[in-house]
RNA sequence: CGGGGCGUGGCGCAGUUUGGCUAGCGUGCUUGACUGGGGGUCAAGAGGUCGCAGGUUCAAAUCCUGUCGCCCCGACCA
C-alpha cells in the first residue's frame, strides 16, 4: 500500500492523559484514538494489526479442532438471571432497557449463549468433544478503564467454550488449546510465562494465564527463581509456615505479660500505630471488617437512625438531659451508640426497662415515639453488624479476598464505616480482636472470625482495642482471642509477600499483562442451562466445559508495552502494521522513483506485507514515521545509494544500514524477513 | 464509589489568585519561496460561543451556584 493514500496521522505530542508506553505510541503512532473513556476507533494501521493477531488465532484455534460461530453481542439479561450471573456480574455489565421494557446486556462473555446453543442443538455423546469458539467485540463497563486498550470498557476478544463428556475428555481439550495458546503467542512474537490463577469450581490446578512479562502489568506474577511454580499472586499459595518473622522482645523465652491498653491518640493506620509505638508492621495484628453485602439491611438502617435522631432531637434538652443523668442510671443514648447488640447481650432486658422508666419519667409527652425508634434503630443495628467478618492478617500482609471467599465459602467485601463502627465501636483504625467476645456473645455466635496462619503463630503482637485511640499490647492470639470454635477460622487468606516461599523455595515477584487465560468450568453452566447429553447407555448427564479466552488488543498493546525505544515501536513482522517498508527517498528523482517502485512491486509480488513511501516530504520525517509505527525491515532507495548502484536494508533493531546492490534487493528483503519471521522466542528464556 | 486534579484553536500549554487592551505562546494545518539523508528556514494565512447552564457586575476565561466530561490514586474485577 501506498503511505500517501493511508490514514496515518502520527503526532509528535500526545495527549497528556496517556501515561503507559503503549497508550502513548498507539496514539503517536497513529494506531488509534479516543473516543470515550475507554472506546476507542481503531485507524487502518491499528485495526490491520488486530485483524493480523486475529487471523493467527482464527488458525489456531481452527486447527486445534474448534469451530468458529458468530454470537449476539446483544443478549437478554433473563439467560444471566439462570445463572445467578446478573448479581456476580452485577455493575460491569453494560445493561439498558429497549423500548419494550425488556432487559439487556452487551455481552461481557457469552458462557450462557453457547451452553444455551449446545443445551438446544447437542442430544447424544456422538456429537461430543465440540469446542466453539468467536473473535468478536465484549462489553465490560469497568470501574476503572485505563492504560488505553489495555483496560477498555469495549475490546476484541477471542473467546471459545468447550463441551466434553467427562473430565477425561475436559483434561485433553484444556490441554489442546492451553498448547494452541503457545503457538498463537509464539507466533505473534508476543513474549509470555504460564501461571496458575484463581481456579474454577473444580478446584487444583484448573486455571491458567498468559502473562506477557511486563513492568507496567495490571497483574502481580508471583515465581519461584526457575518458574517451577508461577502462580498469580490472586492465586499463589504461601507455605504456612512462612511469614513468621520472630517479634522483638518475644521470642518464647521472655515471659508473656498481659495484655496493656495504651492510647495512641490519631494513630488509625498500620504505620501511625508503628510509628507510635515504635514497633514494626509484622507485630500489628491488622483488622480488617468484612461484610455480606446487604443493602436492604443498610437502607433499614440509615432510615431508623434518621428517624431515632428526629425523635431525640423533639424533644427538647434530651441530650442534655442524658448527659445530666449519667451518673445515675445508664445513659441511653450513649448505650445505643455504644452497642450495636445490645438486643442480645445480657444487660438487654435491664436497658429496656431502665431505659422506657427513665425516658417516660423524663419526657411524658414525646418519649413513646422516642423509645420506639430506638428500639426499631437498634434491632436495625444488630441486622446490620450481624452482616460482618472480621478478618486478621498481620499488619505487614496484605488479605487476598480470593483465599478468603474460599475459606468462608462466601461473597465478603471490605464493610462500609458504618459496619465497622458498629463492629468496633470504634472510629475505622481501632478494631481489634481483644474482647468483642465477652461483651458481644451474639456477634460471635453469628458472624465469623477469621484469622490468617501468620496470626495464629504469632507469639503476641500488638492489635486494636475497639475504642477510639486506643490500642492493645501483649496481645496473644489463642490466649486473648480465640483460634479454635464454631465462628473461627483460621486459614491462607493474605497475598503472598517477600520472604515467603513455596514447597520452600523462595517466591519472587514480577508483573504481566494477562493475554490469555484457560479455564475448566465443570458442569456449572451445563447444569443451569440444560446442557446435557445422552450417554451409551442412554442416560443424561451435563456436559463439562471448559471456556478459552484471549484479549486480541491486550496482545497488541502488550507487544508495543515490551517492544519499544524512544523512536517508537519495535515490532514482531506477525503483527506489524506492515512487515516492510520501501522509502522514496528523493521523489524529484525519476530513477529513485522508478527503482524503489520496482522493489516494492516485485516484493508485494512475492506475498510480503509492504509499505510504499511514496509521500513528498523531508526524509527526515519518513524516517521518524517508519520507527514510530514500528516497521521491522526497511528499504531505502536514495539517489545518493543509487549511483553506486545500492539500496539500503536496515531492520528496525539495527544501528546502520547494510548496502545492497539493486538487483539483489529483493531477494535479500526476503530472506531477512524470512529470518525475522521465524525468529521465535522461547518463551522461558524471555524472563 | 471514596480521595485528588484538569476542562482555553487539532495537540501541548500560559492567562484565573487580585474581573478590565483585539485571549496569547509552541506545535500542527493551508499557501508561497528557499530547501532536501533523521520531524528544516522565512513569509503570509485559516482556525477559539475559554466544557455546558444559570447568576453577580458597567464589564467574566477569571468571582458564585449547578451540571457534564476527562485523568490520576484507591476500592472493585470469570
Amino acid at each position: 500500500m501506498r503511505y500517501s493514500q493511508l490514514l496515518i496521522p502520527t503526532v509528535k505530542e500526545v495527549p497528556a492523559d496517556a501515561e503507559i508506553p503503549s497508550h502513548r505510541l498507539m496514539i503517536r503512532a497513529g494506531f488509534i484514538r479516543k473516543v470515550a473513556s475507554g472506546t476507542y476507533t481503531y485507524l487502518p494501521l491499528g485495526l490491520k494489526m488486530l485483524q493480523k493477531a486475529a487471523q493467527i488465532v482464527r488458525e489456531e484455534m481452527n486447527a486445534s479442532g474448534a469451530q468458529e460461530i458468530a454470537m449476539p453481542i446483544l443478549q437478554p439479561i433473563e439467560l444471566w438471571h439462570k445463572t445467578g450471573r446478573d448479581t456476580d456480574y452485577g455493575e460491569t455489565m453494560c445493561k439498558f432497557t429497549d423500548r419494550h421494557g425488556r432487559e439487556n446486556v452487551l455481552a461481557p462473555t457469552a458462557e450462557e449463549v453457547v451452553t444455551t446453543l449446545v443445551a438446544a442443538d447437542v442430544r447424544s455423546y456422538k456429537q461430543l468433544p465440540l469446542n466453539l469458539y468467536q473473535i468478536q467485540t465484549k462489553f465490560r463497563d469497568e470501574f476503572r478503564p485505563r492504560f488505553g486498550v489495555l483496560r477498555s470498557r469495549e475490546f476484541l476478544m477471542k473467546d471459545a467454550y468447550s463441551f466434553d463428556t467427562d473430565i477425561a475428555g475436559l483434561e485433553k481439550t484444556y490441554k489442546r488449546m492451553y498448547e494452541a495458546y503457545c503457538r498463537i503467542f509464539d507466533r505473534c512474537g508476543v513474549k509470555y510465562v504460564v501461571v496458575e490463577a484463581e481456579s474454577g469450581p473444580i478446584g487444583g490446578s484448573a486455571s491458567h494465564e498468559f502473562m506477557a512479562p511486563c513492568p507496567t502489568g495490571e497483574d502481580i506474577i508471583v515465581h519461584t527463581e526457575d518458574y517451577s511454580y508461577a502462580a498469580n499472586i490472586e492465586k499463589a499459595e504461601v507455605d504456612s509456615s512462612t511469614g513468621v518473622s520472630p517479634v522483638s522482645g518475644c521470642t518464647g523465652e521472655t515471659p508473656v505479660l498481659p495484655t496493656e491498653e495504651v492510647h495512641t491518640p490519631g494513630a488509625g493506620t498500620i504505620e501511625e500505630v508503628c510509628d507510635f509505638l515504635k514497633t514494626k508492621p509484622a507485630e500489628m495484628i491488622k483488622t480488617i471488617v468484612y461484610w455480606e453485602r446487604d443493602n436492604t439491611v443498610m437502607d433499614v438502617y440509615k432510615k431508623t437512625l434518621t428517624k431515632f435522631q428526629t425523635h431525640s432531637g423533639q424533644i427538647e434538652g434530651l441530650r442534655d438531659k442524658f448527659e445530666e443523668l449519667r451518673g445515675k442510671s445508664e445513659p441511653i443514648i450513649s448505650e445505643i451508640e455504644a452497642s450495636p447488640n445490645m438486643e442480645a447481650s445480657p444487660d438487654w432486658d435491664k436497658f429496656v426497662s431502665q431505659s422506657k422508666e427513665l425516658v417516660l419519667k423524663s419526657f411524658p409527652p414525646k418519649s413513646t415515639a422516642f423509645y420506639e425508634s430506638g428500639i426499631e434503630f437498634i434491632k436495625a443495628r444488630d441486622r446490620l453488624a450481624n452482616t460482618a467478618v472480621m478478618v486478621l492478617v498481620r499488619g505487614n500482609h496484605n488479605i487476598n479476598e480470593s483465599k478468603l471467599n474460599r475459606a468462608l465459602g462466601k461473597n465478603v467485601e471490605i464493610a462500609p464505616e458504618q459496619v465497622v463502627q458498629l463492629v468496633s465501636r470504634a472510629k475505622i483504625g481501632f478494631a481489634g480482636p481483644v474482647g468483642m467476645w465477652d461483651k458481644m456473645d451474639k456477634f460471635v455466635k453469628a458472624n465469623k472470625l477469621i484469622i490468617d496462619h501468620s496470626i495464629a503463630a504469632m507469639p503476641v503482637g500488638v492489635a486494636g482495642a475497639n475504642k477510639t485511640d486506643y490500642h492493645v499490647r501483649n496481645v496473644v492470639p489463642g490466649r486473648d482471642f480465640p483460634l479454635e470454635g464454631d465462628n473461627v477460622i483460621v486459614a491462607d487468606i493474605r497475598n503472598a509477600v517477600e520472604g515467603d516461599t513455596h514447597d520452600g523455595k523462595t517466591l519472587q515477584f514480577s508483573r504481566g499483562i494477562e493475554i490469555g487465560h484457560v479455564f475448566k468450568l465443570g458442569t456449572k453452566y451445563s447444569e443451569k442451562l440444560g446442557a446435557t447429553y445422552l450417554d451409551e447407555n442412554g442416560s443424561a448427564k451435563p456436559c463439562v466445559m471448559g471456556c478459552y479466552g484471549i484479549g486480541i488488543n491486550r496482545i497488541i498493546a502488550a507487544a508495543i508495552e515490551v517492544g519499544n525505544d524512544k523512536n517508537g515501536c519495535i515490532l514482531p513482522p506477525a503483527i506489524a502494521p506492515f512487515e516492510v517498508e520501501v522509502m522514496i527517498l528523493n521523489n524529484d528523482s525519476a530513477e529513485v522513483v522508478a527503482e524503489a517502485e520496482r522493489i516494492y512491486n516485485e516484493l508485494a509480488e512475492a506475498g510480503a506485507d509492504v509499505l510504499l513511501d511514496d509521500r513528498d516530504t523531508r526524509a527526515g520525517a519518513k524516517f521518524k514515521d517508519a520507527d514510530l509505527i514500528g516497521i521491522p525491515l526497511r528499504v531505502v532507495v536514495g539517489e545518493r545509494g543509487l549511483k553506486e548502484g545500492n539500496v539500503e536494508i536496515k531492520r528496525r533493531t539495527d544501528d546502520k544500514p547494510t548496502m545492497v546492490a539493486t538487483k539483489e534487493a529483493v531477494a535479500q528483503t526476503l530472506k531477512i524477513l524470512s529470518e525475522l519471521k521465524s525468529a521465535i522466542r522461547n518463551p522461558q528464556s524471555a524472563i
